[in-house]
DNA sequence: CGTCTTTGACCGGCGC
DNA sequence: GCGCCGGTCAAAGACG
C-alpha cells in the first residue's frame, strides 16, 4: 500500500543550507570535511507495512557525516606539524578545530532533529495509514451494504437477531443496559501475530473506578459485587472492550495526542518485553488507560491498547488515531445485525460478499473481552488473508450504511461523553458528506471514545432502525490543562 | 519544588 | 486453598 504522507523532513532547506556553508568555507580557505555532496544523500531505509524493508533515497541533508575516521582533510590538519610558521598554523588549526567542534555540535542536534522527525514521521505515516484503512473500508462497507441487504431479505425468516457472541437469553437481554456483554476479540487484520490481549488474559474488574470518573464513564465495567444475582451474567459484564493499534515504531510510545502518565510496568507472560500501563492526563479524573508492548515476535511493532472513555475533547492527533477504530465499528455494528449463526462459526457466508472487511476481521474466542484491533503493520490487501491464531475465527461482515454512523453516534450513545470536537464534526443527515473525514473521525473518535462500543453499537443499531436524531450532550467536563495524576488517584476509592 | 518514572507490593480473578 | 497472572497502587528516586 502506498501512502503518499507529507514528509516535511525540510531536507531541502537544509542541504541548501549546508551547501551554501560549504561554499563560505570555501571561500574562506578552510579545510573542508563535508564536502562530499553524496553523502548529503541519506538512505532512509524504511519498512513499509507488509514488513518489506524499502531503501528510499532522500535528498536530505542529515548532517550526519558519521565518518569520522581520519580523512585526507584530517591528515593535512594534523601531519603537517612541522612547519616554517608554527605559530599561524597552530592558530588555523585551533580554529579548524573550533570550527570542528562546532559543526560536530549542530550535527548533533541536527541528529536528535532528523531522529525526531523521523518518529514524527513514522506517527504520521501510521495515523494515515489508519485513515486510509478506514476510509477504504467504509467504501467496502457501502458497496457491500446493499449485496447483505438483499441476503438479510431473503434470510430474514431464519434469522434471529443476536449479539456477536451466544451468551444466552440473559446475556441478550443485558445488551441494552449492560454494553459489556460481549466476549470476544475483533481483529481488523490479517497479521498472525500474537495479540497483546491474548497474551494477557484479563479478568480485572473495575476495581480502579474513580468517583468522579464514574458519572462520566458510564461505559465502564461495573464492579463485581458479590451479591449480585448470577444471572446476570458476572463473567460477561465484568469485560471491557479496548482498542488496540499494532504499528511498527522506533518510539517507545504512539504518540496520539493524548497526554499519557505511566503508572505501571510489568513483565507479561510469553513476552520478553515489559508491559507499560498509562493513563490519560489531559483531564481531571479521566478513565483512559492505555497499554503499550513491543511484540515479542517483531520488536519493531508497538502495541498499543485503549480503554476506558475519555471525558475531554480529544486533540486533533487524538482524533486520528481516533479513527483507527472506525472500520472495526463497521464490523461489529454488521456483525451485530446479521449474524444468526453465532460467532463462532469459523466461516459466513459474507466474508464472500466482502472479503476485503474479511480479511481484516477475526474473533477471538480466547479475549476475555472484545478488543478492537488496527493492524498497521500489515498490508491492507483484500486478496491476502492470515488467520490471526488458531483460536480465532472470521466474523461475519454484513454492514450498515456509512450513512448511518452520525446517527449511530448520536443517539444512543449517551454515555459517550462526547466532546465538543466530535459533536461539532458530527454532520447532520443533509450534510454528513460534506466532510468525509471529519464525519469518520468524529464517529470514530466517538467509538473510541467510548471502546465498549460493541455493545453501544448494537444499541445503536435500534436507534438507526427507529431513526432517533442524535442527541448530542454537552460535556460540560472539559478540563485541558495538565492535572497532576496522583490527585486522580488519591481520589480513587478503594473499592474491594 | 513539582512532576514524572520506576519498581516492589498488593489485590482480585481464575485454574488446578 | 494455593499459586499464577494481570493490573494497580504508592513510596522512592530522578529530573528539570
Amino acid at each position: 500500500m502506498d501512502i503518499m504522507f507529507p514528509l516535511n523532513l525540510n531536507g531541502r532547506e537544509e542541504n541548501t543550507s549546508s551547501l551554501q556553508d560549504d561554499e563560505k568555507r570555501m571561500s574562506l580557505g578552510e579545510v573542508d570535511f563535508f564536502s562530499d555532496k553524496k553523502r548529503h544523500i541519506a538512505v532512509v531505509k524504511m519498512e513499509d507495512s507488509n514488513g518489506e524493508a524499502t531503501q528510499r533515497e532522500l535528498d536530505l541533508n542529515t548532517g550526519l557525516q558519521l565518518v569520522t575516521a581520519n580523512t585526507g582533510s584530517d591528515q593535512s590538519m594534523v601531519e603537517d606539524g612541522i612547519s616554517p610558521d608554527h605559530h599561524v598554523e597552530d592558530k588555523l588549526a585551533m580554529n579548524e578545530l573550533a570550527q570542528l567542534q562546532f559543526e560536530l555540535q549542530r550535527m548533533n542536534s541536527e541528529n536528535q532533529k532528523i531522529r525526531g522527525m523521523l518518529t514524527q514521521v513514522n506517527n504520521n505515516y501510521n495515523a494515515l495509514q489508519i485513515q486510509f484503512v478506514a476510509l477504504v473500508q467504509q467504501e467496502k462497507l457501502a458497496i457491500a451494504e446493499r449485496k447483505s441487504e438483499e441476503k438479510k431479505q431473503e434470510n430474514v425468516e431464519s434469522m434471529v437477531p443476536r449479539q456477536f457472541m451466544d451468551l444466552g437469553p440473559a446475556a441478550v437481554n443485558e445488551m441494552d443496559e449492560l454494553p459489556n456483554s460481549l466476549s470476544e476479540e475483533i481483529t481488523l487484520s490479517g497479521s498472525p501475530h500474537t495479540n497483546m490481549m491474548e497474551l494477557s488474559r484479563n479478568k480485572r474488574i473495575g476495581r480502579e473506578e474513580s468517583p468522579e470518573s464514574d458519572g462520566l464513564a458510564p461505559n465502564k465495567v461495573p464492579k463485581l459485587n458479590p451479591s449480585k444475582p448470577l444471572d446476570q451474567t458476572p463473567e460477561a459484564t465484568m469485560r471491557k472492550a479496548r482498542v488496540s493499534v499494532r504499528a511498527r515504531s522506533e518510539a517507545p510510545m504512539i504518540s496520539d495526542g493524548c497526554q499519557w502518565r505511566k503508572y505501571g510496568q510489568k513483565m507479561a507472560k510469553g513476552n520478553p518485553c515489559p508491559r507499560a500501563y498509562y493513563r490519560c492526563t489531559m483531564a481531571v479524573g479521566c478513565p483512559v488507560r492505555k497499554q503499550v508492548q513491543r511484540c515479542a515476535e517483531d520488536r519493531e511493532i508497538l502495541i498499543t491498547s485503549y480503554e476506558g472513555t475519555h471525558n475531554h475533547p480529544l486533540p486533533p492527533a487524538a482524533m486520528a488515531m481516533a479513527s483507527a477504530t472506525s472500520a472495526a465499528a463497521n464490523t461489529l455494528l454488521s456483525g451485530s445485525t446479521t449474524s444468526t449463526d453465532g460467532l463462532m462459526n469459523t466461516t459466513f457466508p459474507a466474508r464472500t460478499i466482502l472479503p476485503f472487511t474479511s480479511n481484516m476481521a477475526t474473533i477471538s474466542a480466547s479475549a476475555p473481552f472484545p478488543t478492537v484491533t488496527l493492524d498497521l503493520t500489515q498490508p491492507t490487501n483484500p486478496l491476502q488473508f492470515q488467520r490471526t491464531s488458531p483460536v480465532q475465527f472470521q466474523v461475519p461482515l454484513p454492514v450498515l450504511p456509512t450513512t448511518s454512523m452520525p446517527q449511530v453516534f448520536g443517539s444512543k450513545f449517551s454515555g459517550l461523553q462526547m466532546s465538543q470536537d466530535i459533536q461539532s464534526a458530527l454532520p447532520s443527515q443533509a450534510e454528513h458528506h460534506q466532510s468525509f473525514t471529519d464525519t469518520l473521525s468524529a464517529a470514530t473518535a466517538a467509538i473510541t471514545a467510548d471502546p465498549n462500543f460493541t455493545a453501544a453499537l448494537a444499541a445503536a443499531i435500534t436507534s438507526i432502525i427507529g431513526g432517533s436524531h442524535p442527541n448530542i450532550n454537552d460535556n460540560t467536563t472539559n478540563n485541558t490543562s495538565n492535572v497532576k495524576a496522583s490527585t486522580s488517584n488519591k481520589t480513587k476509592s478503594s473499592i474491594h
